[in-house]
DNA sequence: TGTACATCAGTGAACGCGCGTTCACTGATGTAC
DNA sequence: TGTACATCAGTGAACGCGCGTTCACTGATGTAC
């Protein structure tokens, strides 16, 4: 049952690639690997012909996962018609479908998980982080770039917590005018 | 070795405080029930004759640590000399340490999982959310009831992302800088 | 180019372990008289 | 108030289950000649 290494490769970056959505929906903890490899298609024998250990797949998963985030925030960072690149950015995060976590931002959906992971993946969430932050600050033109960036730290946490309560809370409306209230404060710092 | 009533009560609250702490450590699905009951110097075996469930107590344990974050920022909502009572709160709430999250707030140690959470949990959670948004509002006296209460809801949920962010980041300098930014945004806004 | 063989991706079953939960038992407490 | 007994908080061991991990095996792939 061998594999070709074009096949074998591809087998590898679609477990990460499962890996990051699952995670993301149920928590790394509550995530087991049979439960992986069967969403991948496999069995759960096979998963250590790719990776050493959980921790490992967990820090290519949380790795993986914030960098289709970037990807996504620099497709949204152009500026639309009527609207600044900062807005986008904002409406864009903003807009995570709660019922559809598997492509959200890995620092909502993994959370204070990651406080708790081991290093890799501690530090793939962190340099996600800063990414981010770079990306955001770029799109905030009318102030210095120390500035800009300090801006974008705190509108990249902020909406992290927001997005974070508006999945927890229990009513609706609460829940939208979080959203809501960050959107309305976050854009007016361009 | 059956117990007075009065030792009986006095035991359950010592578990609900105890896994109150624990879940904030460690996390709710990380913690096991041995341990927390280890952790309240009792046996594993007991725990049934006090909770139906673990379910059960992270609802009671999630209450409880909501419970005191109230009261802290109660206690802390007090003006002091030089500062006004939101000053003191947005101090307080981003001077948790990140290495005794014993007692920091839930919604930052047990985050997302909240949102995964049974009915029980989740509601403690969300009514807690709002105590707190309610308590904050009441420090912004220069809006009105609703642009405070609307207020208050943004600066709860960025602290919260601030100080998540702050402990997932592996650098001290940003981890430093996400609440600095949080701080001086926020006391802003009165 | 064709053949023989070593490699190894994936399967399926098993491993030890810790989980949440159950249970027989103990013996101090609380109750009934 | 004193005595006899039912209650039940807590112990310690066990339960089935799912976890991360290991392993013997299969058979197509890649390599050596």
């Amino acid at each position: 049952m061998k594999k070709s290494r074009a096949e074998t490769a591809e087998t590898r970056r679609r477990i990460v690639k499962t890996a990051a959505a699952e995670f993301r929906r149920n928590g790394i903890h509550a995530t087991g690997l049979a439960e992986i490899m069967a969403a991948a298609g496999l069995t759960q024998g096979g998963f250590y012909r790719h990776f050493d250990s959980k921790d490992q797949l967990v820090a290519e998963a949380c790795a993986e996962a914030m960098s289709s985030a970037v990807t996504l925030t620099q497709t949204a960072s152009r500026p639309a018609e009527d609207q600044t690149g900062l807005e986008v950015i904002v409406e864009t995060f903003l807009s995570q479908d709660r019922n559809n976590p598997l492509e959200g931002c890995p620092l909502v959906g993994l959370g204070i998980e990651l406080a708790r992971a081991d290093g890799d993946t501690r530090a793939a969430a962190s340099d996600g982080f800063v990414e981010l932050v770079e990306l955001i600050a770029s799109q905030i033109r009318r102030a210095s770039p120390e500035v800009a960036r300090a801006r974008a730290i705190f509108a990249l946490s902020a909406m992290i917590g927001a997005v974070t309560m508006s999945r927890i809370v229990t009513d609706p409306d609460l829940s939208a005018a979080i959203l809501q209230e960050a959107r309305t404060r976050l854009t007016k710092l361009k």
